[in-house]
DNA sequence: CTTGTAGCAGAATAATTGTTCTGCTACGAT
DNA sequence: ATCGTAGCAGAACAATTATTCTGCTACAAG
């Protein structure tokens, strides 16, 4: 029998998202992510095939180990709480790895990698139409009723453009408190919007 | 006497500032960016140094021949419906130049490029602080008084968030119904604001 | 017209970096 | 124990790309 494969296409993804994450696509060689990760080469063009096939990997476990265990809060309790502890989670987090921090991987890659490789766009975009289904569910919920469909859609995808501002906005900012600041105003109008109707 | 020169430091910044808006520091290379324009290896190396550098210049030139003739609005002005128009003309703008389109300059940088160059760094954090004080006075200026410094403040820090989010977004829509909602939705926000002093 | 030279095109070079290849090692099956 | 092979380390290779170099051209001064 084969002996057990030391680095599966799983593995290898895991290990270097976290670089990925911090460094972006160009941000760091294949040597460089060998050498900080210990994968071997061979396993990785065996496995993946290659640097842009592992950068989409890289994708789809940041969904499941990130996105999902954040996001969930806004997709299980449906409403305007949940909301906004997804982002003061969210931001909490990255204050404990310490600001600037390394953004949300999908909004950086959808600046530095998406006009360039059609597969990222698509799940870049893939990812983006998650979040708009999830807040809007949540603001159906909320409101129970009194929004109008348009209304809440309009509202969702404002959460989106505004979640992509935060993260942008965290790679660059040495302290929480502007990101706090700006989901507070945020929710603020969000309920305020809710309430008048 | 010599010939005058044919290519400048700054007419090579002003050409490569369109390709280097649109693909971003690694989305293209020398040997492309001396091809599309016309500018010669030679003077590029001569007058300004390198690709870095070149950059770097290029942000000089974005900032004035873009960001003030656009921002110039909210600076003179100084009132809330300044603030909507800067927006709005940026994205119609877009539209015109097509969507999904280049964004900003600076904010993609600030992904893409800053966490890799100091200079870089400092330039969007100028730039930022830039935008913030634009709308920070627009914001006293609009409430008369009736805004705390405070408050102002933590506007004009949810307005810079904002645009980031916006010119991220617009990287990736296809239509500009999506950004022109999300800055109606936020200028209603502002407004009720001030107006609840 | 001659001549000096600024500036150009494009070849050459150097450095980086993605990919493949070559032994070799260690483990499991027999 | 030995044999076969999966998987490894790291060298080699290839491709890309930033930078420098080499004539050469065209213009201006005299």
């Amino acid at each position: 029998m084969p002996r057990a494969k030391t680095y599966s296409r799983e593995s290898i993804a895991t290990e270097t998202l976290p670089h990925f994450w911090e460094c972006g696509f160009h941000g760091l060689s294949v040597d460089e992510l060998v050498k900080l990760t210990g994968i071997s080469r061979h396993a990785l063009y065996a496995e993946i095939g290659g640097k842009d096939a592992l950068y989409l990997s890289v994708f789809e476990v940041y969904d499941r180990i990130i996105v999902s265990p954040a996001f969930s809060v806004v997709e299980d309790n449906k409403d305007l709480d949940s909301i906004e502890t997804y982002f003061m989670h969210q931001i909490k987090l990255a204050e404990e790895k310490g600001l600037p921090g390394p953004g949300c991987l999908i909004g950086n890659a959808a600046i530095e990698r998406a006009p360039h490789n059609r597969e990222v766009a698509r799940l870049v975009t893939k990812h983006n139409d998650r979040l708009r289904r999830g807040f809007s569910t949540a603001l159906a919920n909320a409101a129970s009723g009194r929004l109008r469909a348009k209304d809440r859609d309009d509202l969702a995808d404002y959460l989106v453009v505004s979640a992509q501002g935060l993260w942008s906005v965290s790679r660059t900012v040495k302290e929480g408190k502007p990101l706090r600041n700006f989901v507070r105003i945020m929710m603020s109008l969000v309920s305020g919007r809710i309430e008048q109707c």
